[in-house]
DNA sequence: TTGAAAGCGCTAACAC
DNA sequence: GTGTTAGCGCTTTCAA
């Protein structure tokens, strides 16, 4: 509490100087002789001066910091992305200001109200689910109308234009489907808490795709669409109802109750039942058997997201991107299948 | 790009009025006629106006953003801890600007001294490891020195004076090493990976004192500490040597390895060996058998942490306080003996 | 080579 | 009830 943080008013006054003598002796201009350089460095480093950030920002209309809005932080995935995103930002040195939407609506629009006005040059987001049912996007238009750039990962929508970092999850559920196809499995489920998000409308396109193609009309796939609250209950239904013996889940509560169900139902994984799903690594790994998984690659998209956002905060891009990242199915126990 | 944020001065100058007329209207203030307020409000709201955050900022000299540095984001318990304090930072109208510092010591004395340097109003911190092996406080020191006031959570150092959040690790392990010997576990092990964590030395100090409390000397206690890169290995040879039938983990990677370890040996859990650990809820959960827990309560203690420093930041607090969350042990099927 | 002064967008004490 | 003005801490043009 004692030593306040000095400022160049004081620097100034101390050395018997003007102000922008000092701001420019510490800003190395030209302008500045060496030795009076010399002189209000080593005085300013004695009293540990460090420019108020927010008077710089003030004034040169830059603050060097990214807004991320993301719908949650207890999900793995956009942990990973949020990783990303730091790696990248932390060595452009650039700052992030996390704001976690909860899914809300309502949230989401304080936040980029908030994180729009002057704090941050330029924000990333992963749309909230309640939006994303009621397409209300109009406070990320307004945003970038008003010159602050927003890039979309992940959860995006084609109603505004901007840069877009996504995976392809209708190819990627296709190709899950399709690796369930191959190891011999007919009758397939697929399993669903996220039917309202873009992500998981795709998923359930690639999985009906890949399933009418592949396994033909005798073969009718189940989609099981339902609700956090009811998913235990309905999982048992399905397998109780149907001899069902492959299941692509595309989330990592899907994922997770239907290994269980499985298991407690005394198939065995994969020869009964294979399973590919969503999940962390950690959890995807330790939980027996393992659970093949369609590796989203959060990391990779966070890293993308920052790398393009920052780019064009410099003025490194003109056209807006979307940059789609590869994913991999990552084999494990629920579907090694022992003939 | 088109609609570029508006200022009050230009507000004013469109009404025709003065800016601090405008500036006051908008706050509301009783100088202000109703009629002029009303018209300049309608105006603001027609051209959306939102004031600039950082002129506000730099003017009053608070933010209303709170600094939160974080040894890592991907783990589980740090993860919750931000969960916690984005809930009271955000419904008691703070921002958090959220950095990782990787255990690094140079990141963190980065991120201190950017967030110091006008970002934010205080900082919350859970030391990086290569901080709590260097005992270089000194960044820390500063900022509070400077006014900017610290708190400390889960990993903190008696060398600051500053509001601190913990759990009793102490007592935890003590507890839960209490809780295996009940259990009937004559040979007990404790393993970790974290033994330079001030918290990791506080959980061996507690299973040492249960084990020769409650077991007496004829009973010794193993105490591996370890590596990441070794714990495989050395987890085996602890397994094999000795005829150990209760293992306290105190972090999550020792945790899965050792529950891993366990099973892949032909060792029954919990009857041929009994494991509590530390690990997230999902993880603990879905693996088979269910692992016992110490739960931490990471989001409680992010709250009582956001809230302690906002109290403190709007002057309601003095003293610095000591605030130690309950933790409790969650039972599940890694400790569920059958007789 | 140095300094005076304006201004980033806003608030507030003090005049009028 | 409204306006003038100074100032938060800094950068930068322009003048000396």
């Amino acid at each position: 509490m004692n030593k306040k943080k000095i400022t160049v008013k004081e620097l100034a006054q101390q050395l018997g100087v003007s102000i922008s003598t000092v701001s420019k002796a510490l800003n190395d201009s030209y302008e500045i002789s060496e030795v009076t350089k010399q002189r209000i460095r080593k005085h300013a480093e004695k009293h540990n001066y460090k420019p108020n950030r927010l008077a710089v920002n003030l004034k040169s209309g830059k603050t060097r910091t990214i807004g991320v809005i993301l719908p949650s932080i207890l999900n793995n995935f956009f942990t990973t992305v949020l990783y990303g995103i730091e790696q990248v930002t932390n060595k452009r040195d650039y700052n992030i200001i996390t704001c976690i939407s909860n899914e809300s609506h309502d949230n989401e629009v304080t936040n980029t109200e908030i994180l729009s006005n002057g704090s941050t040059d330029g924000l990333i987001v992963a749309i909230a689910e309640e939006t994303q049912i009621n397409r209300n996007y109009g406070h990320f238009q307004e945003c970038i109308d008003e010159g602050n750039p927003v890039l979309m990962l992940d959860r995006v929508t084609k109603s505004i234009s901007c840069d877009k970092v996504i995976v392809d999850d209708f190819n990627d559920a296709f190709l899950a489907t399709e690796h369930l196809v191959n190891l011999g499995c007919k009758k397939l489920a697929l399993v669903s808490t996220i039917e309202f998000l873009g992500v998981g409308k795709k998923r359930v396109k690639g999985f009906k795709k890949a399933v009418s193609e592949l396994l033909g009309d005798e073969h009718p796939e189940l989609v099981l669409e339902t609700s956090l609250k009811k998913l235990q209950l309905q999982i048992e239904n399905l397998l109780d109802d149907h001899k069902i013996d492959g299941v692509l889940a595309v989330d990592e509560d899907a994922s997770l109750v239907v290994h269980k169900v499985s298991k407690s139902k005394g198939f065995k994984i994969p020869n009964d039942i294979a399973i590919i799903g969503y999940a962390g690594k950690k959890l995807a790994k330790y939980i027996s058997p393992s659970l093949t998984t369609v590796n989203q690659n959060g990391v990779k998209i966070g890293r993308a997201a920052a790398r393009i956002l920052i780019d064009r905060l410099e003025g490194k891009k003109t056209d807006f991107v979307t940059k789609i990242i590869a994913t991999n199915i990552v084999k494990r126990g629920s579907t090694f299948k022992i003939d």
